[in-house]
DNA sequence: TGAAAAGATGTAATCGATTACACAAGTCGA
DNA sequence: TCGACTTGTGTAATCGATTACATCTTTTCA
């Protein structure tokens, strides 16, 4: 297929350098890595010498010989979700600073992209993984798990396994937004679900019942339509809401884009939200925000989420556990904003910001 | 700082394989990567052997030895702008195709992350570059074209270098979002700037002012605010606007995300969308549609641009690029929804959907 | 001043795969 | 049955860095 493979103009080499320099590679190498173990005057020769040549190092090389690469593997279950962007953030803060580098890997949905990712990691291109896939623990795990490859389950209850998870309160979470929306006076519920079989989902969706459960209502007092974290998922719930003809007042999805998708529909066919029905979206994303009305919506602390999984998987590669580590949930804030208000006949709103 | 280096429970190595196969590491190597030129036994033998010890090849070693990785570097300005999210599952399927993987690296918007990112690709560890950074080409790109590394811009302009550059037609688009409004009756046009020095921003500012010019306007017939391509933005320049005593009646922001500021903005104040001001985003993401009124916007063709990079960028380190592969231009789509309508004290709407 | 300690540098083994080359075994036609 | 050819496998060099150890130089201090 291909005419002529493709070759690098110069490929200067540490032996190269060192030559111009007249010195050994070993010293060169020390000049880069402990600049402090050589004479100042042998730095100097050296780095002008790298300067000269423009060399830059065989990080490939490198790795093989260290044995390790100083980066880390993120796997993330789709980056269109503006949810993931965030997390990233914190993540490469936090490796940035301890001076790890970060690969991402997009599974874009698709299950079946995971061993790739997985590969990835078991060929030692990285030191360790971050999973955000919030599957229930497979083969590719386990192997992981086997080859005793540090890790970190950054979505709930991978945890009962020897990996250690950091999370959201995300049942806690569910069950507040229930709450909220009982507290206004709704009795009739709908839950606009994610991705069945998604351990977080399981999580939203224990918590709601909970929440329902504390409210003394039952199980027909709520509908519950499958989907995923996707707008189209809420349009698809609310079309099913609308052919309901005794249809909930109160709605919670387990995602803002679903939420706004849910929002934008039942707008579109003529209720008034929140005085037709309320909804609850989960995330907090920036756009829920600029949507009208705004989105009431419990926040995940994103950043913080990313920099917490971040310092824990240092600590594993680094040997460095503590009982505590172990096992991170961090709190949701509820952000009571405009999509949700009193039950159909009663009365006001309380108040705007509250720590679940 | 670490008491304890981590260390693999078994690692596993090719001469491990090869002993418990009975045969030598150059059979296995083979079994690995062209079984058809072992025999049928022997493969077999092998392949029990590697299953038995559950052998992962150390891709390092391997990446070493060929002098190649597989895998290409996708630099992005901004995760979080759900732009880059679609090109990059356009870029990500081309390679998938080719038995190539796709390593992210996210900017972030700070331009200090970007010799990270250079550096990872010239230490070897990725065999090419898609760069999505709209900056003028700089040292790092400079210090990459001189090591002959093959390297794609998406985004405009750099073209001008030995680098091949792979775009959207900004130009002309942001011409035809102006000839849009100008055709509705606008005479007093607002622009919303992307980051000034940023080539896409370039891009799109050149079109507006040829736009303007086509439609007989000058420089006092319009306003600019300058910003960057996300929400705040939007809101920003919607606060100029609203404070001034001879307000545009049509607006062009260079970005959906600001579109959506803006609109929300001048919403907030009372303003009623299109009756008194009509806008045109640039971008077409999929929350566009689920605002209210829907967003009149640009499409970029994200996920045709994702695999255009990536097909020329695979040329290119094959060495099979043809005069054609150095300036590919995407034309975009005008979504013609409903943040656009005639001026104040004009008449009805065009047609839906037309190409540029 | 001289012996021991500390400091600077070089030599060569090493990381774990791939692959050119050599060689052995099997196949074929005359 | 013999060489020519094909096929399968092994030996060992190689990719480009790091680093243990040896060696040589300089400093320190009795």
């Amino acid at each position: 297929m291909s005419r002529k493979r493709w070759r690098s103009v110069k490929e200067i080499r540490i032996a190269d350098v060192a030559r111009l320099a007249g010195v050994s590679t070993a010293t060169v190498s020390r000049v880069l890595a402990n600049p402090d173990k050589v004479r100042t005057k042998t730095h100097d020769v050296v780095m002008e010498a790298v300067r000269r040549s423009g060399y830059t190092p065989n990080s490939v090389a490198r790795n093989l010989r260290t044995r390790r690469t100083m980066t880390v593997l993120v796997v993330v279950p789709n980056l269109a979700n503006p949810v993931f962007a965030q997390i990233l953030r914190g993540i490469d803060d936090e490796l940035t600073q301890s001076g790890y580098g970060l690969v991402i890997g997009n599974l874009d949905n698709c299950l079946e992209r995971e061993p790739r990712y997985v590969d990835l990691a078991l060929s030692r291109q990285a030191d360790g993984i971050l999973l955000m896939n919030g599957r229930i623990p497979g083969d590719g795990t386990r192997h992981m798990d086997e080859a005793g490859l540090p890790m970190v389950a950054m979505c709930a209850a991978i945890s009962d396994e020897r990996i250690p998870s950091v999370v959201v309160q995300d049942r806690e979470a569910s069950r507040e937004a229930v709450r909220h929306l009982v507290g206004l006076g709704h009795r009739r519920l709908g839950y606009v679900a994610g991705p069945t079989g998604n351990v977080i989902e399981g999580e939203r969706y224990a918590g709601f019942r909970q929440g329902v459960a504390e409210a003394g209502l039952g199980e027909r007092d709520f509908v519950r339509w499958e989907g995923r974290f996707v707008f189209s998922t809420g349009v698809a719930a609310a079309e099913a809401f609308l052919r309901l003809k005794d249809r909930p007042t109160g709605i919670f999805a387990a995602s803002d884009e679903s939420a706004i998708g849910f929002l934008k529909t039942v707008r579109a066919a003529g209720l008034r939200v929140p005085e037709d029905v309320s909804i609850v979206g989960f995330d907090g994303i920036e756009f829920a925000d600029y949507i009208e009305p705004t989105l009431t919506t419990l926040q995940q602390p994103l950043h913080e989420l990313g920099r917490m999984g971040a310092r824990v998987l240092l600590k594993m590669i680094r040997g460095e556990m503590k009982p505590e580590d172990w096992s991170v949930r961090l709190p949701l804030t509820l952000l009571d904003r405009d999509t949700t208000g009193p039950a159909p006949g009663r009365a006001a709103k309380p108040l705007r910001r509250r720590a679940v």
